[in-house]
DNA sequence: AGCTAAAAGCAAATAATTTGCGTTAGTGCG
DNA sequence: CGCACTAACGCAAATTATTTGCTTTTAGCT
């Protein structure tokens, strides 16, 4: 619903998203969900609402649209020790970033819009985070869960706990993960 | 934020909720989810508006909470054969339950919501028939997956590709089932 | 530089939400 | 049984958000 590339003729695309959204941040940052509005976020946006209402639609779809580009990643995962220290790291600062106040409300936003391409957006980001670990295990020759346990058995019970129940600790996480690495199975 | 048992003094509260529930229930089966306000809800209902706004606070929480008791189960899960015939079934039964249009549209409205009350009480609904199953087969003597991993190796990537991607099958199901079961163990 | 079309501004019209106040209907008690 | 009490409801006015028709501005193109 926003950002065509290949801008055509008319059209000052660029410096209205990046104004609507600063504001939308700052106003996230600094006062109650509930009271933002879309007649105040064009006030602080030095725009006016019909242009946010004809962009994006309604707030729910607006603040996706912020949600989503605050989860794309703008580094690769870290590059701690071995790979499953990797792994570890990169899991446990996820879990931490999506089950903080902010991180809730973010996923809510993605996911509480009809369209799912957004979601579908934030879901390719994670997969992504995770195809350059499991690259860099095989890489490396270590030992490594695929992509699709990671996706199935590690990411979604966080975010299923995180959406329906309490926040995961790191101890929690890390059984995860163990039980996945062939090393450990024994253990379980 | 609804339903207080024990009802004080004034309020004549059963008779407008039903009211309500059912007015939304017939206009999310027959229009437009996008259509469907709080004003139509009320003029359908023979209510007037201020009474839903008063009693719910918004759309949002009127969704959630006819979503919430949609989806509260009311019958245990069928006895179909052994304790694994009755999961598998069971799964597959929640899984085309909550990918299809309806059931992706009643999560969204329960997760929505800033209140998380309503989204745990739909987990509490999902984990107390996991419970039934779990304790049928203890009685039976059969080998059984544990609570905690049904929850986390066969609920939550059902939910999470439902939120997020494409919704799950029933060769998928069947997979992550078996990868639980100590007999099959082997095979992965 | 001028042309074009998409995007933005403006303002009036419409629709939704909030709010104050009077009324009604369950509940508990005498 | 009827009276008092209080929470919930109805009504209508006030406020706020959203939609819409029309004009103006701007970025890309030739």
């Amino acid at each position: 619903m926003v950002s065509k590339e290949n801008p055509r003729p008319g059209g000052r695309s660029a410096r209205v998203q990046a104004a609507v959204h600063q504001a939308v941040r700052d106003m996230l940052a600094s006062m109650d969900r509930a009271d933002v509005t879309i007649p105040l976020i064009a006030q602080r946006a030095n725009v006016t609402p019909s242009t946010i209402y004809r962009r994006w639609g309604d707030l729910q779809e607006l603040l996706a649209d912020v949600a989503a580009s605050r989860l794309q990643p703008e580094t690769e995962p870290a590059k701690i020790g071995s790979a499953r220290a990797d792994l570890e790291a990169w899991v446990e600062q996820y879990a931490d970033e999506m089950s903080s106040g902010v991180g809730r409300e973010m996923i809510r936003d993605i996911l509480s819009v009809a369209d799912t391409a957004t979601a579908e957006k934030c879901s390719g980001y994670t997969q992504q985070q995770l195809r350059v670990l499991v690259a860099r295990a095989q890489e490396r020759g270590e030992a490594f869960p695929t992509f699709t346990d990671l996706m199935d058995h590690v990411i979604s019970p966080i975010m299923y706990r995180i959406l329906f129940e309490q926040a995961p600790d790191a101890g929690y996480i890390r059984g995860l993960i163990s039980r996945l690495m062939p090393q450990d199975a024994a253990k379980f």
